[in-house]
RNA sequence: GGUGACAUAGCCAAGUGGUAAGGCAAGGGUCUGCAAAACCCUGAUUCCCCAGUUCAAAUCUGGGUGUCACCUCCA
């Protein structure tokens, strides 16, 4: 497959340490509150990524990190600790906190079906490896001690700069409101891989170390979890563009200085959810969640369509109106799915293979979703059984993952069982005899051409969310 | 200020030098007592702007413009 690699700034075909095997690393959300819908579009898209090279016969290992220390209490943008904060709040500890919203993180990731990566690792689990790590870099001169922390020191190295061509005189430091230069560090991008001393005093987390009492810096939890899973060669690692600087140009220096031998080849960055003021974010106050979107009756997979319509290197506007453009035509795909017959003759190898084959080169162009989907229309109006046609929606939907056949079987099982006939007038839907009854009464008066009265009944229906189809011999009634 | 990404119809978008896919929405039609659903039909003389290369450019080059992101919380 040809994937973009924000290393080198250029489309490359994909290629491995070790061949048919891929390491994969996926940067994980840090547990101190729910995760937001522009979060979980990154998780969507590297599910795809993660399944689309299982689908082409890769053997993948990824591994995920959870931050439950680090920059928590870094995120300081009102200048406290939100973990302590919460925990304080809700009579919690902090590692229940981050347990709670670790859960409620996979909970999103399920409803979105989003698998679970092979392993997923907090980074509280992790203190001897990075320990390992920076007593490592130490030695070798690639760190420093300076009033209490230990610091990496980026003059060492030729190469800082990976992502972008940054010229460090042109580095502005603290653009951010609420951020202050440390004066401890020698270089300008310094950043800390262990703390002793730092501005946030109520840090709830902290362990003893050969520098004395205190907690992993913010960038070494990768680095550290990686190498523990993955090993000392990594073929994949994804995040968020918002992590490409500093924090995965800070994994690579800190990485490639322990093992003294290039570490990750291959870099794949989403890029954002906006809305349209500019990013999703949680300290910009616009902040929606699965379950928020659940509330107002969206379907989470409805939003997995809507992130795969487009490309991940691209921004995506979120809005009210573009996701309901997305839920229209996930419902009329559904239904048009559900329309197919199953068990409708063979499958014709040969028609599959060729439409597999198109699916996979489409989706082999730098992980092209969004034609990935127009696959499944193509397929929709093919010439060939529907029984092919159920073959190839289904080998899709191995990687895309939008519930296709198995919401389309129980749309037909809604619409198709039980049937009750009277009088020749078949009745289709779950079974509940009131509402059959209403519906035959509908019917009995359009018979008698009462068509105010067949409205009214049509309108009382539709009052308790059902919606009446006339069918060809009768009516077929459903929940909306 | 520096760096990077992006810019195609109302919206999501494909397109990687050969004469603008697909989907949603919209309009028209068939069907229907009326609807809904389904099916059929209709869409950019043009791809942010300007210049250049070429027989040929949405695609390549140069220069602008705009939007977004990053520059030690963020996916």
């Amino acid at each position: 497959m040809y994937l973009y690699n924000s290393a080198t700034h250029k489309k490359e075909e994909f290629r491995t340490h070790t061949p048919g095997h891929v390491e994969m690393y996926t940067c994980g959300p840090t547990v101190y509150h729910f995760a937001h819908i522009g979060n979980l579009r990154s998780y969507i898209m590297e599910d795809v990524l993660e399944k689309y090279l299982r689908y082409t016969g890769y053997d993948v290992n990824r591994v995920m990190n959870i931050t439950d220390v680090g920059h928590l209490s870094s995120d300081a943008d009102t200048g406290e600790d939100k973990m302590v904060k919460g925990a304080k709040r809700e009579h919690k500890s902090v590692l229940e906190i981050a347990q709670y919203y670790t859960d409620a993180f996979f909970e999103d990731c399920r409803k979105l079906n989003i698998k679970r990566p092979d392993v997923v690792q907090p980074a509280t689990g992790c203190i001897d490896e990075y320990i390992k790590i920076v007593s490592a870099l130490l030695e070798k001169g690639y760190a420093y001690s300076a009033g209490g922390n230990v610091y990496f020191d980026s003059s060492k190295l030729s190469r800082y700069y990976v992502f972008n061509d940054h010229d460090e005189e042109d580095l502005a430091v603290g653009v951010r409101e609420g951020v202050e230069e440390d004066t401890n560090k020698r270089n300008k991008n310094d950043f800390v891989l262990w703390f002793t001393k730092s501005k946030f005093e109520d840090q709830a987390l902290k362990w003893d170390s050969p520098w004395g009492v205190g907690y992993p810096g913010w960038h070494i939890e990768c680095s550290g979890i990686s190498m523990k899973y993955n090993g000392e060669y990594l073929d994949l690692h994804c995040g968020g563009v918002d992590n490409a600087f500093p924090h995965h140009t800070n994994e690579i220096a800190q990485s490639e200085s322990y093992l003294g031998h290039p570490w990750c080849a291959q870099w794949f960055h989403v890029h954002h959810l906006n809305t349209s003021g500019g990013k999703m974010s949680k300290s910009k106050g616009e902040f929606l969640t699965v379950s928020l979107l659940e509330e107002k009756g969206y379907d989470p997979l409805a939003y997995r369509y809507f992130c795969l319509q487009s490309h991940y290197r691209k921004a995506l506007v979120f809005s009210y109106e573009n996701l309901d453009n997305a839920v229209a035509a996930y419902q009329k795909l559904i239904s048009r799915i559900a329309a197919l017959v199953p068990g409708d003759g063979e499958v014709d190898t040969a028609v599959f293979e060729a439409y597999r084959t198109k699916f996979n080169q489409q989706m082999g162009n730098d992980l092209n979703t969004s034609m990935g989907v127009t696959s499944i229309f193509d397929v929709l109006k093919a010439q060939t059984n529907d029984a092919t046609k159920l073959a190839l929606i289904g080998d899709f939907d191995a990687v895309l993952s939008l519930g296709l056949l198995e919401k389309a079987a129980a749309k037909r099982t809604a619409e198709k069982t039980p049937a009750k006939t009277t009088g020749g007038y078949t009745v289709t839907g779950e079974g509940d005899s009131a509402i059959d009854a209403l519906v035959f009464q509908r019917y009995e008066a359009k018979k008698a051409k009462n068509f105010g009265e067949a409205d009214r009944i049509r309108e009382e229906l539709r009052a308790q969310g059902i919606e009446i189809t006339d069918t060809k011999d009768g009516a077929s009634w459903a929940r909306a």
